[in-house]
DNA sequence: AACGATTTGTTCGTATGTATC
DNA sequence: TGATACATACGAACAAATCGT
């Protein structure tokens, strides 16, 4: 036999499938339910916490219960896009990215550090373990009905080595308006020749939960999107984490097959 | 000032990353954690809860509760592979990609059911919503130290079309060893010349759940993957969605960035 | 196979805190 | 300020899963 609490998070998701409680619309009170169902107040909130879980609902300190809309998901495309050769890249590449989606967007002041890498980051970026790197942070908004709503949190990790080389701008905590990609091409020649991406989801950190206002029981996931671009030579040249909040996103990827012979 | 129960959760967490508290390792039981803390068992069991969410532990019932381990994530490849043109096949292509990576799998027998197509699937498809399609679904195993883990579940969409024009085998619940995409070509002439990925996360459902030996409180999203794949003239010829557990999988795609003039 | 001990799961009642209007 | 709603916390009891005897 199913738990109390089971019996009637189903039948509240009945309720909200059927369209009896329509996106947007509070619930009754938990002492209401709790009446209506014949149950304590606490079984009621087991069931309400598990709806809240699988983002049917949720409650606002004060005010109630809500259900919630089905999200409307922006998609991230990853392909390499022959235009603008963006695809992930940096500030610049995200509002493009973002135009072609008819939203706009802005993008915070860099914040810069200079760290040593830890292995991961070594071995990502095919150097030493304690190597010096260029740390470049980013936040990402988009505008909606005129407020920013924050999207997205980019780290990008580049050699120190680049900035030997003359990238100074790398360093300071300014915007690059023409884009990282296009500044190492002009000022070093290097080329950004391909890429490999992984994608995968984890639970916020409180930095994240506060950064982009979820729930702070962690049940909303956030997408980790990590590049390694590469340069003509072959050389990893950027190393990019990109978190976003998983209910909100999803990722896009366009290809062709290569051609066979035969 | 933070909830006693957040301040029990941030004590056992900083435990956990202390490594006081190991991955495998059992907690002391609720009672004396309340005992402890010098709060109510309900409390402690509101501090696991969150933590639970997090997938920091995990409570077995009558057993205890346990430290989980970092999970280690399969890679899915996404990139178009030269070698077998895989890459998001069917049964075949999921075989030789678990191969690729030292581990050996299985498919059960497709199911098969000829159903009418919805909204999304006629779009996906560029079909007439109501019209017929081939429904082919499979279930994946990974087979780790002798047992068969689950590990996706793969459902396809064929326009009725490819049945009528020949490729009759697609409608019965059998193995297509040579791969539902070989077979196309050898008897329809349809190659496949490139795809349109989609991922993006949702809570499982009740029959992924128990398919996957998910936790029931749906803190462990699911990954979908949707692909649709086109033909040489661009018609749509096949729509696929796969269903991952989110905490065991990753994303891979290697791309090489297109040369520009100049 | 049956039973008891242990541990988490479920449910209740109650009280108080705190955000919102 | 008061009323209303959810949030937190406690104590208690029984249910159900697991394991060893």
């Amino acid at each position: 036999m199913p738990a109390r609490y089971e019996e009637i998070a189903a039948d509240l998701r009945e309720r909200i499938s059927s369209g009896e409680l329509r996106p947007g619309q509070r619930l009754p009170t938990e002492r209401e339910l709790a009446l209506r169902y014949d149950a304590s107040r606490n079984t009621v909130r087991d069931a309400v916490l598990r709806l809240r879980g699988l983002r049917l609902l949720e409650s606002r300190h004060g005010l109630g219960t809500f259900v919630l809309e089905p999200p409307v998901k922006f998609a991230i495309t990853l392909t390499p896009s022959e235009g603008t050769g963006s695809g992930g890249g940096e500030g610049r590449a995200w509002v493009d990215e973002v135009a072609r989606q008819q939203r706009s967007a802005r993008t915070s002041v860099p914040s810069v550090a200079i760290e040593q890498a830890d292995e991961p980051q070594a071995r990502e970026l095919g150097i030493g373990v304690g190597d010096m790197l260029v740390v470049r942070h980013q936040q990402h908004f988009i505008t909606d009905k005129g407020v920013d709503v924050p999207w997205s949190l980019r780290t990008s990790f580049y050699p120190i080595a680049l900035v030997d080389r003359g990238a100074t701008r790398l360093q300071r905590p300014e915007d690059i308006p023409e884009g990282t990609a296009a500044y190492l091409e002009q000022t070093l020649g290097i080329r950004q020749a391909g890429y490999r991406d992984r994608i995968w989801v984890r639970p916020p950190n409180d930095y994240e939960i506060r950064f982009f206002d979820m729930p702070p029981e962690g049940t909303v996931p956030v997408f980790v999107h990590q590049r390694v671009v590469t340069d003509t030579e072959g050389e990893p040249c950027r190393y990019t984490l990109t978190v976003y909040p998983a209910d909100r996103n999803e990722f896009v990827i366009e290809a062709d097959l290569p051609a066979r012979d035969g």
